[in-house]
RNA sequence: GGAGUGUUGUCCGAGUGGUUGAAGGAGCAUGAUUGGAAAUCAUGUAUACGGGGUUUUUCCUGUAUCGAGAGUUCGAAUCUCUCACACUCCGCCA
């Protein structure tokens, strides 16, 4: 959420920056428009409160001399009433400039490239060629099947399209890059966590899913009451149950950054996406994703983005996985984000650079939504800075695996660094299918 | 699922309609004392929003907040209703 305050102070300023996230002017002249009204309403109110407060202090003691109060309690009585409609017109408007508020995205950085879509990112490094074959490369789906380590069909009848089974030396791929992810993080400094894969909606609300981004995700339904949605969701991603773990909390300054890392199943619905990616490992239902979060204060949140992100990148380099990274544009980066930097591995097959992270900067955008704050070395209270990055979404980073280390006969060559989580496996052949 | 109890500030804990933003204690901060420390003493110790002053910081003032929301009242932490959560016991269960 973003800051009335600054909104109010710097309408035009407001105004260019979510022109450039596809943000209608007219929106915020409603919005600030809306904030005169509710601040115009309180300040009434408020000073006829005070004095109520004032009179009611001179009843009570009316009451004890034992004085007729009459006169003063009747006008009060009216007073009240003024009060009670006054505090109906702040409510209502305080809902509308909140209604607005939750539905605008954060302000992008400065240094974002300008644009309306994907077609604007910029390419910032890139490491190592492509891979090159001497033979035409393999779709993973197709080497995936072929081996028998992966089953879309089977998932098909018993859950439905973009659900999969990994098998054998499969499954086992899939837990040797989660457990190598989850080891070389913690070695980084992020303390590992295990959070619920539910979440209610003020957690949904408190990292900026909700109430926008409801089409994205699955909620539960209770059976005998198919309308009345429970108010659990599936985590589209660890980062809402990392950083709402400290919603509404206020932690001492001395004690950040703090760094987290969690292994979840990620659940998304993908409407919309009908068509894209409908073969494979990279548009799932459901898939393992080992995620970063950082909370930290303002003035370091720069500088730990290019943290996470290299966190992020060193995984990739230590797999041998060519990748570039590539800076978002306004129009492409997420809701929440002011800057975000998406890694993007190279498939063989595809013959592109697909998204197997993104790394993003909310500054103080979810904190204020989530109440997120910290105490400083003088006794004061502020937002903290929220960061998270995939490290890494693990689906996606099988396929990257399979594609860029298959062999002309269809095995795949296991990267040097996954060998001790294989149990010394060095190359995944049909043999090892059930 | 059934029955009961509870939810107050950083923590513990008092408080059943009127100087209660909230007793008391602990913790923490600053100062005094000390060679230094402990002990002791003194002072201070919430957040949000609005207004004013300053705009680096400090400050003044009003309002709100005692799980959440609504109601009764001139006035509610205290009374009423709804909801959420926690704990205990019973049942069921991986």
């Amino acid at each position: 959420m973003l800051d009335i305050k600054v909104i109010r102070e710097n309408p035009d300023w407001a105004k260019q920056k979510l022109a450039t996230r596809g943000i209608k002017g007219q929106e915020i002249d409603e919005l600030i428009s809306i904030d005169e009204k509710r601040r115009a309403a309180l300040s009434e109110s408020e000073e006829l409160k005070a004095k109520r407060n004032k009179v009611s202090k001179q009843i009570a003691q009316a009451k004890r001399n034992k004085e007729d109060a009459g006169a003063a309690i009747a006008e009060m009585r009216a007073v009240g009433k003024r009060i009670k409609d006054l505090d109906a017109q702040v409510a209502e408007l305080t809902d509308k400039q909140r209604y607005i508020l939750l539905r605008l995205p954060n302000f992008p950085a400065d240094s974002d490239p300008i644009g309306p879509d994907d077609s604007y990112n910029e390419e910032v490094r890139k490491w190592h060629e492509p891979t090159k074959f001497s033979f035409e490369p393999k779709a993973h789906w197709t080497l995936g099947e072929d081996l028998g380590i992966l089953d879309f069909d089977t998932a098909a009848k018993v859950s439905g399209a973009r659900f999969v089974y990994y098998k054998g030396a499969g499954a086992l791929l899939e837990r040797a890059v989660y457990n190598f992810f989850l080891d070389e993080n913690t070695s980084e400094g992020y303390h590992e966590v295990i959070p619920p894969y539910l979440v209610n909606d003020d957690s949904m609300t408190g990292t900026g899913q909700f109430p926008k981004f409801t089409e994205d995700v699955y909620t539960i339904v209770d059976n005998d009451d198919p309308d009345k949605p429970l108010d659990l969701t599936l985590i589209p991603t660890a980062e809402v149950p990392l950083v709402n773990y400290y919603r509404g909390k206020i932690v001492d300054g001395q004690k950040l950054p703090i760094n987290v890392t969690a292994l979840t199943p990620a659940f998304r619905s993908e409407a919309g996406s009908a068509g894209r990616d409908t073969r494979g490992l990279i548009r799932m239902h459901q898939f393992n994703k080992v995620e970063m979060v950082k909370l930290c204060k303002p003035e370091d949140s720069w500088a730990q983005l290019e943290e996470l992100t290299h966190n992020a990148e060193h995984l990739l380099q230590k797999l041998g996985l060519p990748y570039h990274v590539v800076a978002l544009s306004t129009g492409d980066a997420s809701f929440t984000s002011a800057k975000t930097y998406d890694l993007e591995v190279w498939l063989p097959y595809q013959h592109k650079y697909r998204e197997i992270s993104s790394c993003s900067n909310c500054t103080d955008f979810q904190a204020r939504r989530a109440q997120i704050r910290y105490r400083d070395e003088n006794g004061r209270v502020h937002l903290v800075h929220t960061l998270n990055g995939s490290g890494l979404a693990v689906g996606r980073t099988v396929a990257a695996i399979l594609e860029n280390y298959q062999n002309e006969d269809g095995s795949i060559t296991v990267p040097d660094v996954l060998a001790p989580y294989m149990h010394g496996m060095k190359k995944i052949t049909k043999e090892n299918a059930f």
